[in-house]
DNA sequence: GCTGTCACTGCACAGCTGTGCAGTCGGTGC
DNA sequence: GCACCGACTGCACAGCTGTGCAGTGACAGC
């Protein structure tokens, strides 16, 4: 038995006793074929399993329909939430969507990243992590378009897409909401890695809490992961005096309120006003409630595919998706 | 300004004054090129910003390095934890993966499967949804060997690498845990486009529960979602009566269990115990400590490995996963 | 100086598709 | 019968890489 191998063009003009040209232009819509050669050859298609190659399409055109999908944990419940709505969406615009985790790559996340090259992807575009400089210019060197959310911008005169949650007034919305609250002492979690995003949620709401003379403790360590949510709580809230802890994420903030309420013994939001940022799918969720700032994930999608959408060769644009306080149930 | 391309094998070679020839070998390891020569290669590579491409590379080999990963909710917890463990054990392997999202497909999933074909993808894994005749004979003639992680085995004689977790036995676990606590009148809750896993997982908790005689009601309707537990525990517990609910996944347990904690006022433990399925990261934390079956995310992954590993002729294999059950704090 | 060896090097082709261009063939109008 | 037109059709090449094969040059051995 032969080695199986992909059907070509060629297998199908055969069978069905016409030229590969005639092959191809079956697949092409407006293309010249007798109706009764296009029948032809979708019937020997058929019969073989053949599907045109869109690998060896590729080489005649530009670009090609891939785009890179770079993000450091999907299990992150927002980064999951992201990643299907943007694939979904991208499906719908006939492209296809090639995955890279950076989580599987050791110090090299750069040469990692610059192997979406090695497949043209006619985009990358950044859901978590940072954008190494010489990916950037990799990218705007072969006509790449590359799309950065939340991410910090490129040094000067880069090319590159910006989607940006406004992270300013989030942070602003965070503090004044505690601070309605009645908050007194609080605390913002930032993950040790921190983004500009992150870090200007963060400022942002530092910034509010001195204006009106609120002390701030900011603890900045460890991933942007549940367990570092834990870890500031058991460490901010060892001692008592906190009535008030901004989590610069879902699911740090996550990790805050759940170790308060149900490991600290902590009311929440009796003794403890909890607040987040991103407002993931399981936040809603009855254990949880938790009230947060929401960046539209349908804005952020559609201003994703608005750049996706833009030729190679137009100047980058900066994309805001607004921000709204979600109120739930734990802040005071 | 002329449009940007993507960078060729013959712009380096121009650059470095070589033949293309010389290019490609200074890329392929162990080709024979003089030192001086891969050097200055490599040096105009860097200027230009080339890499190899590996669309037209395919076209020289049998099989691509793509791998298709198919899924209906990436957002699901569990799927997205087994879509980060897949993707960065993939890439350790050298493997890109091309994501594929049925939820945008709308009544012709089958042809938006096929599509994966066009890619060359050397391996189709299907995570959630079922799989397609066609599509499996497909990827038969097309030599990619398919893999079905907890899907219904296709039809005698096609060829499909099966992955499976011991749903029977994690049923089993689950009815004889409740029995323990003390159970007398249950329910099972599925959804409503079962798959076999699935529906593997549910008769095997009716058939020891009738060998006790301990009625069972099923609940079978709505997706996979957390939303069908919300709905089901709101029917279900409409009446007193109930002690034990089964959720045939996590994400399905947890909607149940939040809305009989949090909505319907309920002690759990104390007046119902609820058990869930698959161990998903957030079912840990401790809003939840809900009392699960495990199967292991690290055999599921490592089978997932081996059955790609193997070569595109071998005859399909079956794996199986291990389960067990995981104690928490939601059955008496 | 001649010959053989060895390390490179480049040509040419394969691998699969899309497409410009020229050619075929039937049909129509006169 | 002839010119013309329109609808197809196939050839040949482009697009990018990998590789067999022949060729080139240096160099050692005699």
């Amino acid at each position: 038995m032969t080695k199986p191998r992909f059907v070509s063009a060629a297998d199908v003009a055969r069978l069905a006793g016409v030229s590969r040209s005639a092959v191809s232009r079956a697949y092409t819509p407006g293309a010249a074929v007798s109706e009764a050669a296009r029948k032809r050859i979708h019937a020997a298609a058929e019969e073989l399993g053949y599907r045109v190659n869109r690998l060896a399409r590729t080489l005649h055109q530009d670009r090609s329909d891939l785009v890179g999908l770079v993000g450091g944990n999907f299990s992150n419940p927002y980064i999951a939430a992201q990643l299907d709505a943007l694939s979904c969406a991208l499906q719908g615009r006939g492209l296809q969507c090639l995955l890279m985790n950076t989580a599987s790559a050791g110090a090299d996340v750069s040469e990692h990243l610059a192997r979406l090259l090695d497949y043209r992807v006619r985009n990358v575009v950044l859901l978590s992590g940072a954008a190494p400089d010489d990916l950037i210019r990799l990218c705007a060197q072969n006509g790449a378009r590359m799309v950065l959310i939340n991410r910090p911008p490129p040094p000067e005169g880069t090319q590159a897409d910006l989607i940006l949650a406004d992270s300013a007034r989030g942070g602003r919305l965070a503090a004044e909401r505690l601070i309605a609250a009645g908050c007194r002492r609080v605390a913002v979690v930032v993950s040790g890695s921190r983004t500009t995003a992150k870090k200007a949620r963060a400022e942002a709401f530092c910034a509010v809490m001195a204006a009106r003379g609120v002390a701030v403790t900011t603890w900045a360590d460890g991933a942007n992961a549940y367990a570092t949510g834990v870890e500031a709580a058991r460490s901010l809230l060892a001692r008592p005096g906190l009535d008030g802890i901004f989590g610069v994420t879902d699911e740090i903030a996550l990790g805050v309120l759940n170790t308060a309420r149900h490991e600290l013994g902590l009311s929440v939001p009796g003794d403890l006003s909890v607040i987040g940022f991103d407002d993931a799918p399981i936040s809603e969720w009855s254990s949880h409630g938790l009230t947060t700032i929401r960046q539209s994930l349908d804005a952020l999608t559609a201003a994703t595919l608005e750049a996706i959408d833009r030729p190679a060769e137009a100047p980058p644009t900066r994309f805001a998706v607004p921000v709204e306080l979600v109120e739930r149930t734990t802040v005071a």
